[in-house]
DNA sequence: TTCTCAAAGGAGAATAATTATCATTGCCGA
DNA sequence: TCGGCAATGATAATTATTCTCCTTTGAGAA
């Protein structure tokens, strides 16, 4: 489950640790883009003793090397995102549920429009687009 | 230049205070989606007395009655937009610059997209494009 | 214009999420 | 197996924001 993470770490010389691995496995585990609070609660089951602080330095390193992707909410808290592959993201306007909206066809769209009509000024690396709703 | 301001604020029988006005103002003027702080410091000049607190709940009960917008960004920092039209975001990678993007072929061709393309189970309210790339 | 009073503001304490510090631990190459 | 250094744990500090509570003020009524 977790050969992705020990691969990339392995390659940045960076050292596998249980936490490392247990962090990783509960945000795909928890897979709704998980609060850093959620991770805790969640890793506290198996590993009772985990820092906070270890937590929080552990999210940013993997969101660093790319193993993990924050999620931008309205509220001031940060999420974690363990699908890395092009996807977008629907907002729930009522509840803070957060789902992946993967469309290939609408990304061809999106970068075919941005092939012919260039933003003046700006080199594009990345489109997300935030879809804000309700879910029904 | 507070037209609307007063316009909505009397509309709604809300009181029209200095600071209201100052801080919608500072919005305005900052015009580079400015954070909390960037408002606080620039409002600090002419109006030396404001509370921090005053700023925090005007600028809620502004973006409340749809005068100012919230902006998400990668930080866990709130920033302030006084555009209202439907607009995009031009995130740069490096600076924490962001700049307005209005396109309306582009939201044409997403709400075409969408009127064919459905989302099941989600009623789409709005769509917003963040852009993030660099500034050249 | 003055009065009234709820709404709004000010000062500062409180909270919540996150970051920093630093001593200790443990991963991993030699 | 061992030693070095990166990573962790515990906790203090910081930062953005919210809350509390008392004072002030805008604006409708008299």
């Amino acid at each position: 489950m977790s050969k992705l993470l020990i691969e990339k770490l392995r390659e940045k010389a960076l050292k596998v640790t249980p936490q490392r691995v247990a962090i990783y496995e509960a945000v795909i585990r928890l897979n709704n883009h998980p609060t850093a609070e959620n991770i805790i609660d969640y890793i506290k089951k198996n590993h009772p003793t985990i820092s906070i602080g270890t937590v929080y330095k552990v999210l940013d390193s993997l969101v660093e090397n790319e193993l993990l992707k924050k999620v931008k909410t309205e509220k001031d808290i940060m999420r974690y995102d363990a699908v890395l592959s092009n996807h977008h993201h629907l907002y729930c306007a009522e509840t803070d549920r957060i789902e992946d909206y993967a469309d290939e066809k609408l990304n061809q769209l999106i970068s075919d429009y941005f092939k012919k009509n260039k933003i003046k000024n700006f080199k594009v690396h990345d489109i997300k687009l935030q879809i804000t709703g309700q879910f029904n």
